[in-house]
DNA sequence: TATGAATGAGCTTTCATTCAT
DNA sequence: GATGAATGAAAGCTCATTCAT
């Protein structure tokens, strides 16, 4: 057995030196400019190689969007563990997300050639159905206290959870698509500053969502000075 | 005179038959599938006349975002020409976007690419400037309804214009993307209807950004039925 | 008459212009990188005129070519037409012919060209023939000191006239086309006057050819002076 | 390690195998003419295959060069290695130097290229600096005879040694240039034998660069028969 | 398992030349 | 005579993928 298994771990090692080679390549070159030969050099293996551990050049390049999604699924996780309010939690979720956006920029980006429905075709059924699975594990962290704050009566129950978890993402994506292109020259020539802005954003829509009870025990504001720092 | 004339309206409609025929391929394969030997077959015209007439197949990929902002732009005008209540128009202007939406999903999925930096190297300036200007036109178009809303004192006016703005467009385009993935899956596998949803979402902003004499004004719910067509 | 006499007259204008703005193209792409666009551009013509006066880019650049002829057999025919000894005559062609090389290097480059027999079925054969005409025009000019100066006894009547013209000329351009190369590299690597050392080779076989009684009348170095401005 | 040999040797025989199909290909046809499917064809192997072994098509131009230029080193250095007096192998380069033009001859016209230095932007570096470092080691040989002749007082030593080389190589190069392109209109029209007269102007020359006591030990036609296999 | 040489379809782009007006 | 839009063949080069070793 200890043979199998070692070869395993080897295996598994291999995997992620070269999903490790293909982010830096990745990363710098964006998904069309990329080549095969780059990783392979960046990861010190043969082109062959790459293709015994992955069978496509998208099919790598999901890899390395499921590792931001292990990622953004660690933080999230951490957000919803801290044993705070429901209410709170589903902040930090906001937060989370924001941190994922800032410290892994680059991972972020991946996602949009997941979510782009027409690279679909040249991707193996397996990576996508382990992408797919992956993005419904996060979703159910998301709804996690979404759902406890319904049962405390303090989100409106007449909304579906996944309806709540669905509103707050797309608001805070919209936004952060907007600032990952221009936050500069948005900042600069028309100054406003899309970072406050996607937080009062959310803040606004969490409001609406909130019960008279929930609004009640943690009116506005409540969680904004702890998260910035202030 | 009149050879001019006739050579450059002859030029115009030449221009126009090549954007018809990109737009039958982008539409059909995206930009990277896309080939310009399958824009030159389906234009009826030898590959050597499209480069007369664009630079490179990201140019002419630009030239048909350049005519989706066109449809977008007057859907926009017709949407704050109406005479109605500035807090209506601006609600209809939710509506036009979303009636680009569906009617024009294609286009809007074109923006996509302008939208994505990377890409603006391959491009040519002279394009550029044209959907550069372009979009900040149709932001204007925005603008005017949430200014007139603000100066009546329906809108708060510690925002600004360009904040409301961008919230409420980031609120759409967030969902927009969502529906343009999966709409069928999120209906059929979790019940989600995303698009009431995003009518939802919406009006929980513009709610939050309104002032007391707005909503009393306007109370939620008061364009909903007519926008649905209820 | 006078109305196709004008016409014609404007129709070598015409031609004059094209050559003109060829040369411009010419001189700056080189034959090869050089489009008849960027010379219909340069002319203020269309591409079509182009070929309206000209077959082909090929036969444009030897009417070009036949202009470098045309001034350097000017050079020549000054050279030649100075009531001097003929001795001094042959070398004052020598001297034209580094005058031709020295201020019309351009020119010099295009015979290249003409010089190298691959292309020439690129051409039409009027302007090949047109080129060989001139050419042997210009070695006629040539032979007549020559010819002069072994009449007179100072130049070796067992050589041919063509003999030493093509000795002395090859022996010019060997040096010319090195010097055209790199003499910098030349002077400054390696210490070599390529200019100083071609007056030199040709001294040298001028000297070989000529009779006990030529060098008697003009010992070496008796040119020299005057020709270098000394 | 004999594998890792026998790949180094197989792909050491593939880029003779390369060069030698470029030869045909280029000999036939020229530079420009010449295309790079043209050559995988006739080498059996796929254009990319061919790009893997050459950068471009110039560099592929310039292995052939490169070629040339091992065989002119062979000749030189056989010419050179004969044990002979000195003024002898000087004698022997330029014969050396005319078999290389007569058996070789195009090998010889490709230099034209490498010596025309409007191609060197098309180039790789390390293949210029490949020709670059040949054609320095060339001139080397044809120095060592050059200076030894100076030691023993036979060439004047006003002269820098290369100063000597440039000029025979240059009356040599030019004469041979013209008789590429002409020489049989030379002969049968002008009655001119552009060889013999290269020989004629060589000797002159290398005459004209001797000393007194180089004179008496070695007069005019030391050498000329046994060359000539007279 | 790992290699890396070989493939070859496919790409965008260029440009000399033609021809209807 | 002049135009300039249209052509279309061809070119150089790339790169994901395969496969014999």
């Amino acid at each position: 057995m200890g043979i199998r298994e070692r070869r395993e771990r080897e295996k598994d090692e291999r995997r992620e030196e070269i999903i490790g080679a293909a982010e830096s390549v990745f990363f710098g070159k964006g998904l069309a400019e990329a080549t095969m030969d780059d990783i392979a050099e960046a990861a010190e293996l043969s082109k062959g190689t790459l293709y015994l551990y992955y069978r496509s050049k998208e099919d790598l390049y999901l890899a390395v969007t499921l590792k931001g999604m292990d990622i953004m699924e660690e933080l999230f996780r951490k957000a919803i563990s801290t044993g705070e309010p429901s209410i709170k939690r589903i902040y930090n979720l906001g937060e989370a997300y924001y941190e994922f956006f800032e410290k892994y920029r680059n991972f972020f980006r991946t996602f949009y050639f997941f979510e782009s429905p027409q690279f679909h075709t040249q991707v193996s059924p397996e990576m996508l159905d382990a992408c797919t699975g992956h993005d419904r594990k996060i979703w159910e962290l998301v709804l996690t206290p979404i759902r406890e704050a319904q049962d405390e009566g303090l989100l409106q129950s007449s909304l579906d959870p996944m309806e709540i978890g669905v509103m707050l993402w797309s608001n805070s994506n919209g936004l952060m698509r907007l600032i990952d292109r221009h936050a500069d020259h948005w900042k600069d020539s028309l100054g406003v500053d899309l970072f406050s802005l996607m937080r009062k954003s959310n803040a606004f829509l969490l409001k609406a969502m909130m019960t008279e009870e929930g609004l009640k025990k943690f009116p506005t504001g409540t969680f904004e000075h702890a998260a910035t720092g202030l």
